[in-house]
DNA sequence: CCTTGACATAACATTTCAGTTATATTCTAT
DNA sequence: ATAGAATATAACTGAAATGTTATGTCAAGG
């Protein structure tokens, strides 16, 4: 499939390192909207919007297709794939010095065997 | 104790954002380094990986303490406690959506009563 | 066809980031 | 005290991110 490069933790990563882009998330999950709506709380213009998606978007964190005159934008199922390895590796071998995050993380990775 | 402003949060994704910084995490998970340690893998200058290391510092995900001449840099035991209620709060909004990071995760906050 | 609404894109200014070299600081050892 | 190793800090540079306004595009409606 699509294998792993640095680069997509680095846009993953970066992508969540936004106020306004987790705030977008957030709002997304209670359903898909379009651009206007999403940019409506945020007192900032429209076209920075627009990036902000495009940011989520090439993190693989958004969707966008059009319905008629708007685009709208939805979560992507798999956007935090990429995070969850990375988090479940760094969390376990953690764990094995300190025995803290251990019941909080080392969930991740159990049952990862579907496609 | 300390609340969770915005800023948290950007600073911790900003912190794992990097290719460099998430290596030296790495690194520091297999034991306490000092900045030469973590800077010979890199083929980066030594003062670059010292402010690499004062970003995951600021970041909350690396502490420092003297050992001698050394300045020991160590994981921060709970540098990833303000990502985790964030990640579990969109995750379970997330699962109620589509129904698959559920099993990844959900898990991630049942049994947080510990200090 | 012409307008309007919903976006995308372009061009631009400002700030922040990442890296470099040079230099200051601080222990340890002699 | 002096030298040397291990870092931090300063000053600078180039690239990337973030935001703005102005404008282009495309679909729906009159």
């Amino acid at each position: 499939m699509e294998n792993q490069t640095p680069e997509t933790l680095d846009r993953l990563f970066a992508a969540l390192a936004d106020q306004t882009r987790r705030a977008i998330l957030m709002r997304l999950t209670q359903g898909d909207a379009g651009v206007m709506d999403l940019a409506e709380p945020f007192a900032m213009s429209q076209p920075a919007i627009s990036r902000h998606i495009k940011v989520l978007e090439g993190a693989g964190l958004v969707t966008r297709h059009r319905s008629g005159a708007h685009r709208m934008c939805r979560l992507a199922p798999d956007g935090f794939s990429a995070i969850e390895p990375w988090l479940s590796l760094i969390a376990n071998t953690y764990a094995q010095k300190y025995d803290r995050l251990d019941t909080v993380l080392e969930t991740m990775s159990p049952n990862k065997g579907d496609t």
